[in-house]
DNA sequence: GCGACAG
DNA sequence: ATCTTGTCGC
């Protein structure tokens, strides 16, 4: 099983674009789940013209497997997503920044096909190479994202490794500060009913 | 065999 | 991710 998975991801690297994202990016997006024992709680944040929170609640029951978070974690986010078509979507996890360039960030961002970015807390993969300032995540020679404060930002979906430079000095992303928080907060309330 | 290992 | 106390520092 594990390896049709990793066979699946190497057909969604193969459909990454790594294009300019050239549109004015008027509605940001950032998703998060949070847990309580089996159950998993997920919140997309959209901050644009309007603000809109979107939530999924459902049994997750796939086991963390370090390189299959998409296993794990894209179904409900994609359900907390359902009808939303963000500019830009920020994911919990990496992007191309993989053992097979393709992180959660990457395969909701081909399944989705929207603009992703990966942002994580912690390296999966590759080595912190300083240039011109700037920490790169570098993978078998070839950048694959940068490291910013103690995050680390790679590219998924339509989006250039300049877009996520960027967005990575922006620092960290309120719209994914406000989905962790919310996801917790939603997982509280659950513990409460 | 050993170390690394998103959330 | 989640489970958890105190402690160090701005």
């Amino acid at each position: 099983m594990v390896d049709f998975l990793k066979l699946f991801q190497k057909v969604i690297s193969r459909e990454v674009k790594l294009v300019k994202l050239n549109k004015e990016v008027r509605e940001l997006c950032g998703v998060d789940v949070a847990y309580w024992g089996e159950t998993g709680v997920a919140v997309a944040v959209c901050e644009g013209e309007k603000r809109l929170i979107n939530t999924a609640k459902g049994k997750v029951t796939f086991p963390y497997i370090p390189g299959l978070l998409f296993m794990r974690e894209a179904p409900i986010m994609i359900k907390a997503l359902e009808g939303i078509s963000p500019d830009l979507l920020l994911v919990d996890g990496h992007g191309i920044a993989h053992p097979r360039e393709s992180g959660i960030a990457t395969v909701l961002g081909v399944l989705l096909e929207v603009p992703t970015v990966g942002v994580a807390k912690s390296k999966l993969v590759g080595e912190v190479v300083e240039e011109n300032g700037l920490n790169y995540l570098v993978l078998n020679g070839k950048k694959v994202g940068v490291k910013s404060g103690k995050y680390y930002y790679s590219p998924g979906n339509l989006v250039t490794l300049e877009d996520v430079i960027e967005l990575s000095r922006q620092g960290y992303p309120s719209v994914l500060r406000e989905a962790d928080r919310l996801s917790k907060k939603f997982r509280e309330d659950l513990k409460l009913s």
